[in-house]
DNA sequence: GAGTGGTCTAGACCACGTC
DNA sequence: ACGTGGTCTAGACCACTCA
């Protein structure tokens, strides 16, 4: 047997895993309590926390304190990052491309959206084609569906584009930004986006409501109006509730 | 404080990260071992393997039994997804644009393939358009870069579609798969990509050699020839080496 | 062989949720 | 009050690497 020579916490994991994905554990089941696989395994606590702590870092299921561990419920939503800067779409909607996506999933989206000048990060700076003492203007989007929290959307303008317009408000702008900046001379021709995934820092856990363990996709995209950057998005998105969706037309690149 | 009242392995983890990022501890730095660390912070051995591990988990160290811990070396290649389906780039080059992509960056490429016939997995046969019971012909890549794992890439065709051509070899297609298929009359007009990210399995982890803890970003790819499915390409790609890019000529979707 | 990480035990007390 | 997970201790032996 191959499992007889892997560790208990492996074989312990490996276990439950099988229950899990098996269906006989379905979403929001609990677990036996940690104590109680402990005699069921003839384990000791830690190593049943191993074995434990592996599901949970494959986020098949959840820990509370004083509640137990149950297993997650996926919930997955589409964000079509490809169509996500449609002017038409947009503009005849009225709300911004994401707000529309989430709708049109059935659900309810809202944003709670703050503002700021700050000194540009090195690699913002970079993507922007900023000097290292330069300024941006920030804003900062957290995301709800159905009054969960669910992504974070942080926008960063050379602030000398944008001083003194209604971008550097703290109130949604109806026809969105980039109709806006399109409007002022700056329409947006070109995105470049960088995708990659990150674990959690623990600022990130708590604002996002995600188990440790649970990767977060990164989407960095840079917007260019006639070559120039003009805008630079970072969003953080759970992949226990999230996919990103591009959507491309074809061999049109190069 | 604030650090005071959050636990020792979270502090201890803290501790070495800041050195870390800032620079005392660059990439390739060994760090004092689990029973030095215990001394030095007074913790037992559990409580300072919980914050390794954390630091593990985030990509910053590896472990090596026998050897010890060590600061991660950053790596990162950039992976084009918008243009690598260019028909013109990769026909003239005569290679596939994965490997074009890489060589671009001054490194050396290389793959081992290996090809089946499977019967489709559900999702596969989903977004295939495929009933339950069909075959599939799949590729299986393993990349290489300077002989080290990179990625993962495994396509999938109908098995109707490319029964007795050249597609089902296992060696490579000079002009490329996706060339081939155009000059049988099934040219890709359209990808669909999603992406995601997971915490690597078991297999994966020995596979592409990636520390239990680095997330791996999976970008599954379906291509269309007039609105038929006739590819789903799935690529897993460890994080802590990969970048995902796409570029956006404007908008142009809809 | 000496030192490293990997696994594991058998306890302890604390913080949190539920009843 | 009780049971849950969260943190922590102080040991033990094994597997691996390197000199």
């Amino acid at each position: 047997m191959t499992t007889a020579s892997s560790p208990l916490y492996v074989q312990l994991a490996a276990t439950l895993r099988a229950k899990i994905t098996s269906g006989e554990f379905p979403p929001g089941t609990k677990l036996p309590s940690e104590r109680a696989l402990c005699e069921e395994h003839s384990a000791s606590r830690n190593t049943v926390r191993l074995g434990l702590q592996r599901l949970v870092a494959e986020g098949l299921i959840v820990a509370s304190q004083g509640r137990g561990y149950t297993v997650r419920r996926q919930d997955v939503l589409v964000y079509n990052a490809s169509r996500s800067e449609d002017h038409d779409r947009r503009v005849s909607a009225g709300v911004d491309a994401w707000v529309q996506d989430i709708e049109e999933q059935g659900r309810t989206p809202s944003q709670k959206i703050s503002v700021s000048i700050e000194r540009a990060q090195p690699d913002i700076a970079e993507r922007l084609g900023l000097g290292p003492n330069s300024n941006v203007l920030v804003r900062r989007r957290l995301r709800f569906v159905d009054d969960q929290a669910w992504s974070t959307e942080d926008s960063y303008y050379p602030y000398d584009l944008v001083r003194g317009t209604p971008i550097a408000e703290p109130a949604d702008i109806p026809q969105g930004v980039i109709a806006y900046l399109a409007s002022m001379g700056h329409a947006q021709t070109r995105y470049l986006d960088d995708v990659t995934a990150v674990m959690p820092n623990p600022a990130q856990t708590s604002e996002l409501n995600v188990e440790p363990g649970v990767p977060l996709l990164v989407r960095t995209r840079t917007g260019y109006a006639d070559e120039r950057p003009v805008r630079v998005t970072v969003t953080a998105m759970p992949t226990d509730r999230n996919v990103l969706r591009y959507d491309l037309g074809g061999p049109q690149h190069g």
